[in-house]
DNA sequence: CTGTTAGCGCTTTCAT
DNA sequence: ATGAAAGCGCTAACAG
């Protein structure tokens, strides 16, 4: 396919040079004649010669390349955090290995070794299934360096970036409470993941502030999806004693029961009240438009990647960042 | 970090034979007596061994590895494609690089050069912007193989899937016309998108079919986003003489229309109707569900990952792959 | 400053 | 069926 292949050699012959010092012009090392070194880079432009990356990466035992593992690209959260890595990555040269495990615990595991063997320089964890103790024992066995994303960790020595997800719903909570509701009903993810549960948190410690007490039937654990928030306010609403206000893990399960009450003529903000959270791009285009807690998605990306390039040219475990997550009102809730 | 590196040469060692034959194992190559084959792969086993993958290339002057071209990550449309063709390579054990272009021409370019001097084998250009016939120049020069995804290819001997979108636009403003619509508003994605053109030209064509004049005051050139369309439509209906209808390149544009309607109190569809395209994952639970043509957004990547697939291990170009759209009516459109 | 010499970890002839 | 040896394309000492 290939007319011949343009290595290393054929520009040190053809330059007249040998194949360290077209090495050397390669990787800017300062001990090269200037007029030899302009000679090789014209001759490389002339040939188009781009150096094989692979065998560069066998000698020195790495490539520069990056991993990032997520439960679902498919998810715009994900896929947006994906975004912001890339972008803020991209000036380095490096490259970046997409996977998806599907919240499945033993494929996170798997797409990690498969990673390391690669000889990738470090990996971002989204949203991670693996606990931290195993990451922080697993990533020291395969000398990558691991960055946790959009999950708290604590009591670990990791690098990571999360949000405050307890305040946030707290904040959250208090809004509907400020507004007169009483019986607020929560959609949570599933709570197995740390995010899922702070967010609970956040909702019951405003309640417990505010000396309302909670209700189980009040309390759904849904997946994170549409058709997920969909059920869950199926069954919210079926019930005697429906809610006045629904708090929702994320917007995605919101515009579930948005699309829920919409059906059954439900009125939103004036009967019911609809918080989302992210603030994903639909979210300020619904109807109505959807109040909710956003998330600083784009950042969350761009600080594991400020991490990462840290962790990786220090080799010093960075400081871990909180970001703040801020609610933004608009018309899906109202006083009872 | 590494207690000690296990390469293939330890394995060797400990199993007491040479590197060669722990290759052949690993390799499956049958001429290995079963007894040692066994015993190397409890080695392998108990010393975690994982074959130097990087190595492994530099030899075969290949990596199993693809790499995916978008240019949006962040767009469901695209995420979904990406997943579709990840979760279909998947088994075959090969990693994805992703990139994002920002549809920027150039930037695709220089991704194509960069992937390529990694050895990967084959490229997914989805919506490119490179023209086919370049795409085939230059991927013959680098040895690795195109998959173009969602782009019509004509006229040219490269490896593709794409949707049918005339027709599917033919359809979607027939639906409108059926209804009495005879004032219909197009807003279209970039025209130098090919998918955007098409769709502009189906439109057209209904509209010839049906002897309605084309009222260039109608249509608008947008950019697929949200904000987008909503631009569009208060564009469109400010002016003397709105459509009663109005068909979109896209949902997210649709959306856009959606929201400024909803904003203006246009009552939808009772006074407008909208039709988007792609079926995105909100698209059913919008107020009211949007009518929209419903791109086979997941086939089209798993299409694309078999013609790769078939691609790389025939060495031949496969036959190209042309999907059909299908107009999905929800509650987004009615008689004038 | 520059060339020579060894490998990086693996696969692949070529012998045996 | 197995081992020895060469080499993929590059970088990194080590001389000079």
């Amino acid at each position: 396919m290939v007319a011949k292949k343009v290595t290393i050699k054929v520009i040190a012959k053809t330059a007249g040079v040998s194949p360290a010092t077209v090495s050397r012009v390669l990787n800017n090392e300062r001990n090269v004649r200037p007029e030899i070194a302009e000679r090789v880079r014209g001759i490389i432009k002339a040939l188009d010669y781009h150096p094989n990356e692979v065998a560069r990466g066998l000698v020195k035992g790495k490539v520069n390349t990056l991993g990032v593992v997520v439960p679902d690209i498919s998810n715009t959260f994900f896929s947006r955090i994906c975004k912001a890595i890339q972008n803020t990555v991209m000036p380095t040269g490096a490259a970046v290995f997409l996977h998806n495990t599907d919240g499945i615990l033993n494929r996170e595991r798997e797409i990690i070794k498969e990673l390391a063997s690669k000889l990738i320089n470090g990996i971002f964890l989204v949203a991670p299934r693996v606990p931290a103790t195993e990451i922080r024992t697993l990533f020291e066995e395969l000398g990558v360096y691991p960055v946790v994303v959009d999950a708290r960790v604590e009591n670990c020595r990791l690098a990571a970036v999360w949000v405050d997800n307890v305040t946030a719903f707290i904040e959250a909570a208090e809004h509907l409470i400020a507004k007169g509701h009483k019986r607020i009903g929560f959609i949570a993810g599933p709570l197995a993941v740390a995010n899922s549960k702070d967010r609970l948190d956040g909702y019951r410690i405003a309640l417990r502030n505010h000396g309302i007490k909670e209700n189980a039937s009040l309390n759904y654990e849904s997946d994170f999806t549409i058709e997920g928030g969909y059920e869950a306010a199926k069954n919210m609403f079926r019930k005697a004693n429906p809610p006045t206000a629904v708090l929702c893990s994320n917007d995605l399960m919101a515009i579930g029961v948005l699309s829920y009450l919409n059906k059954q003529g439900v009125e939103v903000p004036s009967e019911v009240s609809v918080v989302g959270c992210d603030d994903i791009d639909v979210a300020s285009s619904l109807y109505p438009p959807l109040t909710t807690v956003s998330q600083p998605i784009y950042e969350l990306g761009v600080t594991a990647a400020q991490l990462m390039l840290q962790y990786t040219s220090t080799k010093e475990v960075p400081p871990n960042s909180i970001l703040h997550a801020k609610l933004i009102v608009r018309n899906s809730t109202s006083n009872v």
